[in-house]
DNA sequence: GAACTGTGTCACCCGTGACTGACACAACCG
DNA sequence: CGGTTGTGTCAGTCACGGGTGACACAGTTC
């Protein structure tokens, strides 16, 4: 005879998959090593290019690419400062990293 | 003239990239669209692997080896129920989920 | 026992993305 | 002006990882 299938859970086929797109983008972004260490090495204020590059052990125009993608997120800035003009400085955009962590908690996080 | 170089910033050669391994694999399981939106399907609680299937649009043995990926890095836990024991139900460790948040924080954070 | 459903494993294919090399541009210096 | 340094761009190459297909295993039903 058959179980008591009322007690068995029925399986919900009808589940909605969230919209995660900004936040897979943010995690694409912190998925490389050296972006992340990047960023993380700005926290201690702005470097030029070739700095990060020597931290990273990069070569610069890799470095370069990687500061393109974080710049297009809006997570850092460049600008050229008046003392050196010759070298690029970049730094971050807290306000945009604050934001950018805030879609990994809305994944991460448990429900509110 | 030469310009007073005493107040061009000296390139700094000797920056120590910060440990950001444990971020980065962090990012790297969340850069995928089906793995962030299983952990946010979870979020309301387990389900098993052909629900997850059938709202990713996923074919179920795919669907299981992400869930493999999430499992070795203890974001998720499986388990039969008692009253279900042909379906594999998955659910968040909301610990682990919360550590791996604090990583992300570690870089996306302005310094404390 | 056989048949079936749900899940897991693995080799393979293939697209995406990181690194490279060559080159171009910007800003300085002689 | 030409030379040098710092940075950016882009096509090409290659490794990594996601999806697939075939198969094995667990648990249930007959």
């Amino acid at each position: 005879m058959p179980a008591d299938t009322s007690i068995i859970p029925e399986v919900r086929l009808n589940l909605v998959a969230p919209d995660i797109e900004a936040p897979v983008a943010v995690a694409t972004l912190l998925a490389d090593r050296n972006r992340t260490t990047i960023l993380a090495i700005l926290r201690d204020g702005p470097h030029c290019v070739c700095e990060l590059a020597a931290a990273l052990g990069e070569r610069s125009n890799n470095v370069s690419n990687h500061l393109a993608r974080l710049r297009e997120a809006g997570l850092v800035r460049a600008s050229r400062m008046a003392a050196d003009t010759r070298r690029v400085y970049y730094e971050r955009d807290e306000a945009a990293c604050t934001a950018a962590l805030s879609q990994l908690k809305g994944v991460l996080e448990p429900i509110r």
